[in-house]
DNA sequence: ACATTGATTTCAAACGTTTGAATCGTCTAC
DNA sequence: GTAGACGATTCAAACGTTTGAAATCAATGT
């Protein structure tokens, strides 16, 4: 029994077990549609033995034979990121019943771990690759290369449909606009803004559907309470400059009833930073964040924020592959503009109407 | 170019277009010992056909023919759990320079996940599985087939050395010591637990730690105030058990000045449920938690926790793994004792000296 | 002229599976 | 008694790659 120097059993040594051929016994245990024609008695016998020595199919020689890897390729840009594993397990969710497997990898932020990676899946034969990405750079050759063998591409996080890629994309503009229409809803008109990094895809739409609200609602935002994120892709990164922000913020000497963050981490790094120049959140000031992860949640005060449905945009992700797969690559038609999907407001317990003077809270603040 | 049915180029093609045998192009091509032989302009010729063609070697065909796979499989139990994360950086990270991939697949706390997938990486003929998980729960056929198979095993998390496989964990009983001398060596006497879910491993040893530098301490624990989650995995039980023991523990009428969370989430839920009363955290009590993870860090408070060094973990399970890997199959002379790492204690702001009556905070408090 | 060497390239078998076509009895029908 | 049909099983080629052994050719030494 597994006389093999891979160590592993194969079909031939439970042919040889059974005394019978290779054939059978493939037909046998991959359940083809011959098998309706082997006999019973054989069926049984083949199939004890099979588990009697502990056998498991080799997906390599099968996928070498079927031409068929069953297989998606997941290239997660940073999996640290919180926002990367609702989106995965979407993924896998709608996988498993149409008999795919994701290979996950994992670009650490890497440029090139993820060229590495990439090619990785190419020779693994995934028959599509999603990846999964806020951060911007450029890929050159192996776009090239995924063309030229022929697998399709859906990208989560960003618009590259310019590109002919099918995008999954949360409607940045919209959530920006969901925050700031919140925050002027309960009575703030002197509102801090930190804004993202350049090179983050989200950061530019989210910031005009920001500005427009703040239109729409008559506010004026005040140029010196408006701060950007450097271009940093340290996971701490957002937080220690929603720290240092915040006591930017109070050193300016502007007065300000409320900030609205980037992301949650910011958020948090703001919440700390006012708290430690001893303002009380949200009766001294106001925070607000946007994605939702679980620090957001589980903080005191909760942090009010905007969700984006990242398992859904897992699913239909996923959805997406599998239908370009189901076209097969003669029919090459991409479908044209990026896929949006909605965004939610939450609101937690770190928001709430502004107060006068800093220290006494209004009743109520229902301006506008 | 490319006119299989695969859609893939293949080591053919590329002869067919160089006019050349397919031996010499994987010669060349595959960096084989053989190529030092191979006249300069032929590997040009055929490096740079390759490289128009946008070929790529078929990972299957490959490792059909050469009996390796090069791929470790990581089975993590959950990876929602931020646990995981930094463990499969480590992994990834010591497998870089041996040229293995790691082939990482998530079980979602699901037991038939785990079979499903355990199986999957048998047929994906890893040569080798590092499983990542905390839970307990019984691993009875799969187990035996593996050891057929001859696929070394490490597990991360648990101490599985009764049953002869390979063991990394962290030292539970003196990470819970550590935050329990911490508290007591700021003054506090009256303590209240919340100890970890039966089915989760790390529970008992924890707890023992706990109780005996209690103990070492002089410090009564009072099992009024000794509470124990329940078996969820849901991931956000932890924080739900910390509020609503916060309130049972206000509740109970007793006196205490600390709460020794069994992690992190926990102790943040245990913030909250305080903070909801009106109490501050530390000024009027103090609370820690386990694990380090990110929401421990980057609340306000941040909470006073016990770092695992996850990565360091991950880095020792691949040695082992390697290692097991290099003695081949005939030598199976497992390590006797688990692998054990030292816990770290970090200190932040959730955790200050005890105060009088609850209201006034004590300048010193150096008991014991 | 012929064996020897060395440099370059090719042959052919194998890895473990799948599958269309072929085989071999046995049975029924006319 | 032969043709056809059917049921159960096997043949053999293929998937794309690797690799030990063999082949080819030109040049060198005797």
């Amino acid at each position: 029994m597994g006389r093999h120097a891979s160590g592993h059993v194969t079909l031939s040594d439970i042919a040889q077990a059974c005394q019978i051929s290779v054939s059978t016994v493939s037909i046998v245990l991959s359940e083809a549609p011959l098998s309706r024609h082997v006999a019973d008695s054989t069926r049984k016998q083949i199939q004890a033995t099979a588990r009697r020595l502990g056998y498991h199919p080799d997906a390599y020689a099968r996928s070498l034979r079927r031409r068929r890897t069953q297989t998606i390729g997941v290239l997660a840009f940073d999996m640290s990121d919180p926002f990367c594993i609702p989106v995965v397990s979407g993924i896998d969710e709608k996988l498993q019943p149409a008999h795919y497997f994701s290979l996950l990898v994992n670009a650490q932020t890497q440029r090139e771990l993820f060229d590495r990676y990439f090619r990785m899946l190419l020779e693994r034969r995934t028959e599509g690759v999603i990846v999964i990405a806020s951060w911007v750079f450029e890929e050159t050759g192996l776009l090239a290369d995924i063309a030229k063998n022929h697998v399709p591409i859906v990208i989560v996080g960003r618009d590259l449909t310019r590109r002919r890629i099918t995008s999954v994309l949360v409607n940045n503009r919209a959530g920006g606009a969901l925050v700031m229409r919140h925050l002027a809803s309960l009575g703030h008109r002197q509102i801090a803004v930190i804004r993202g990094p350049d090179e983050m895809f989200d950061s530019a739409p989210r910031w005009d559907g920001i500005r427009q609200a703040a239109v729409k609602a008559g506010i004026r935002l005040d140029p010196q309470l408006v701060f950007q994120l450097p271009n940093l892709s340290d996971p701490k990164s957002g937080f220690e400059g929603g720290v240092r922000f915040a006591k930017a913020m109070l050193a300016s000497g502007r007065k300000f009833t409320a900030v609205l963050a980037f992301d949650d981490l910011t958020a948090l790094g703001v919440v700390r930073g006012l708290s430690e120049a001893g303002l009380r959140i949200p009766q001294d000031c106001s925070v607000t964040g946007f994605d939702d992860v679980l620090p957001a949640d589980v903080a005191t005060p909760g942090i009010t924020t905007v969700q984006q449905p990242l398992r859904e945009m897992g699913l239909l992700a996923t959805e997406l592959m599998l239908k370009a797969l189901d076209r097969g690559q003669q029919d090459e038609a991409q479908d044209a503009g990026p896929h949006i999907v909605q965004p939610r407001l939450v609101v937690r317990a770190s928001s709430a109407p502004p107060c006068v003077g800093r220290q006494r809270c209004l009743e109520t603040g229902d301006a506008i």
